[in-house]
DNA sequence: GACTGTGAAACAGTTCACAGCT
DNA sequence: AGCTGTGAACTGTTTCACAGTC
């Protein structure tokens, strides 16, 4: 539809804008026509400058001494996400979390459906799972054409999981999901996004032990200006918030 | 044990360690007792460069002209990662995702072992999961203080996230993953992570959005150095490597 | 000769601060 | 008066390139 004139967006930009998404669906939700960047700010967690900053990318959607109209943003946001058309996926690999992925309904109402779960298992091959249907993971390519799939989600084990994105690029695939533990290796104008629950684990383990140690040390130490006395209660106005960290 | 005379790491870094550990662990396996830094990037997904820059903030672990011996390196890091001592996590939310998250066994040996597993609905409670038994969310506090967790995994509905994130704060605990769609309110010295498979659709669907714009406006543009083309086959060499995006 | 460890350069992302619109 | 949009300063991260060590 609109000509690809588009400025190049930053990565971080990007992957914050499915936040704001929310934030303003579920103002639309309350019946809210209007949102300031601050009050955007304060609902995605972020600071009101980058907000501004991340919808400019996109254009000039506010209204100075106004504010954005949730409605329009919300519009707008969704055509850049692609939201307003449908994406069909596959899920490789129909273990604990393939298979509470294929069941979950969450992502079907932001327009991405779970057309086949695949697994290589043959004892799996028929169970029901969700609306679907197990098939053999043999049929993975197949299923990519017939049914157009345009993202593969890889819940397999680790061993198994260079194969499945194999096969899934060899069938078109352009954008993976990856939930193995394991780095793919795939041409480069395939995007793979990593997520992987134990590296998230290793990162608070690694905070936790920083802190004990921090801590330890503390005793003999008379500066404080290492650690900070833990925030006792979040203060009246400008609430002190978690430090936070997505996946990028 | 160690003084606290320790550098600040970058959160970059950081998450990387994970995968290094991964990395060298499968190296043990395979009987490689030593590896260079462009070995360990190949494997890993990232450049040389990295991985040594990476590595040189917590000291000289390797060795010039001959690189890191695997064993040593991975005691290093396991140490800083706190890999050597057990992490007791509790799952809010027994859904499909808090279930499967149980029954995984992947994290026990990496030190992460789930203590207990709460959920609000009482016809859930006393339900096996995995090697466990769903017990009731009024008893979350409790199990924290119990169990000495340390580590609370949020996999409720977004709407009772927040409210299972404060129980965790108040009972003690500093370091969340989030899995609900929710941005948690929290004190500043709790660690949030948050993995949200949406999110990371959305982000998918976003430069799929894209490559099809891109695609599109590439009838009549005669240069063609916006869009590559398709990397036919890994090269012999050097493998180009598709795009990757952990969590950060 | 090979490979690490690291300053310095380049790049990316965030925050500031204010001009400009309504 | 209020709030957006954005250059400019700043902070964090990656990459380069090479001196130093084995």
């Amino acid at each position: 539809m609109s000509p690809a004139r588009r400025r190049v967006i930053p990565e971080a930009t990007i992957a914050r804008l499915p936040v704001y998404h929310r934030c303003l669906l579920q103002m639309q939700a309350e019946e809210r026509s209007k949102a300031s960047s601050e009050q955007l700010a304060e609902m995605a967690g972020v600071n009101a400058a980058k907000v501004r900053k991340d919808l400019s990318y996109f254009g000039s959607y506010g209204t100075r001494g106004v504010g954005y109209g949730v409605d329009h943003l919300l519009v707008e946001i969704r055509r850049e996400l692609g939201l307003t058309h449908d994406w069909p996926c596959v899920i490789v690999g129909a273990g604990n979390l393939g298979s509470a992925l294929a069941k979950f309904a969450g992502f079907s109402d932001r327009g991405f459906s779970v057309v086949a779960v695949v697994d290589i298992d043959p004892a799996r091959v028929g169970e029901q799972v969700g609306e679907l249907v197990i098939q053999h993971e043999e049929r993975l390519a197949e299923l990519v054409l017939e049914h157009a799939v345009v993202i593969g989600i890889i819940t397999t084990p680790p061993a198994a999981a260079q194969e499945a994105a194999d096969t899934l690029t060899q069938a078109g695939v352009r954008s993976i999901l990856n939930f193995a533990p394991t780095v793919l290796d795939l041409p480069a104008d395939v995007l793979v996004r990593d997520v992987d629950v134990a590296v998230e684990l290793q990162i608070l383990a690694f905070h936790e032990e920083r802190r004990a140690a921090a801590k330890a040390s503390a005793t003999a130490a008379a500066k404080p200006a290492t650690a900070k006395p833990a925030a006792t209660k979040p203060a009246t106005g400008k609430q002190v918030t978690a430090k936070r960290a997505t996946a990028s």
